[in-house]
DNA sequence: TCCCAGGCGATCT
DNA sequence: AGATCGCATGGG
């Protein structure tokens, strides 16, 4: 009951930064941070006693109520989803790491996107000895001109300054932004260059926990247009529907 | 080689 | 407000 699959996780879009190391060996660094589970030992022991990776986890919430929902409602592709991705939690990661991470995703595949953080991190992130940490607001706004050009960042590159810029200078404010209300959240996000609708309800579901945000992106578009016949199917799962529009980009995927 | 990727901003009607 | 269009680059 209430599992938490790590390999779903890894492989359902909202962490770049996970890794399937083979053997059930998995691998999730957060900001500095950096756990290896084995999914062959009790992990979910180890993470309950660790307060980051417990919040991280999203351990202390019930994942099981909004199956049910969708089978109150006899919505067959949502139940479909839910089994499909039972055991995928919605991390909470930072807001930092994933206002960078979703500038750079938009048109670009995820394997795409993995390489351009992963080289972001390795040319101005602070060496953990194993790992390389995400890079500071202010390690990306002092970063060399040229270095930054070979993250294949292409178009993006403007925006990842911009966001550096006005996050280091604290024209705004992220931790600051948790007591903001969802609306107010979404318009301070969107202040920042390249941070459209999608991209600011993938920082607030993946970092600001409201789980009621729903990312449109080609996939759900898809799901909507082809398995919903254009009508919009998520927001009927109120403040789960983010959780759910998870569930169901990760089964839509598997299928294609 | 060709096609498209967890979209967005600019520029129109 | 809503519809179109160009966009840099890397994977498959």
């Amino acid at each position: 009951m209430n599992e938490l699959d790590l390999k779903k996780t890894v492989d359902s879009g909202q962490i770049f930064r996970a890794y399937d190391l083979g053997n059930g060996v998995f691998e999730f660094i957060s900001r500095d941070r950096r756990i290896v589970l084995d999914e062959k030992e009790n992990i979910r022991e180890r993470i309950e006693g660790d307060r980051y990776w417990r919040c991280y986890f999203d351990l202390d919430r019930d994942y099981e109520l909004i199956m049910k929902k969708a089978s109150e409602l006899g919505d067959e592709f949502m139940i479909s989803a839910c089994r499909a991705g039972a055991g995928i939690r919605i991390l909470k990661q930072d807001p930092w790491e994933m206002l960078i991470s979703f500038i750079i995703s938009q048109r670009k595949s995820i394997p795409a996107i993995r390489t351009s953080i992963e080289r972001l991190c390795k040319l101005f992130g602070t060496e953990k000895g194993e790992f390389y940490a995400f890079p500071t607001p202010e390690q990306l706004y002092g970063a060399n001109a040229d270095m930054l050009k070979t993250c294949g960042l292409g178009y993006r590159l403007e925006y990842i300054l911009d966001a550096a810029k006005k996050v280091y200078l604290k024209e705004i404010d992220l931790e600051g932004c948790f007591l903001l209300n969802d609306e107010e959240l979404a318009n301070e996000l969107k202040k920042i260059k390249g941070v459209g609708d999608k991209v600011a309800n993938c920082i607030m579901l993946f970092a600001y926990s409201r789980f009621s945000r729903v990312p449109v992106d080609t996939w759900v578009k898809r799901i909507t247009d082809e398995d919903y016949g254009g009508k919009e199917p998520f927001s009927k799962y109120g403040e789960d529907a983010g959780i759910m529009q998870q569930y169901a980009f990760y089964y839509k995927r598997s299928v294609d």
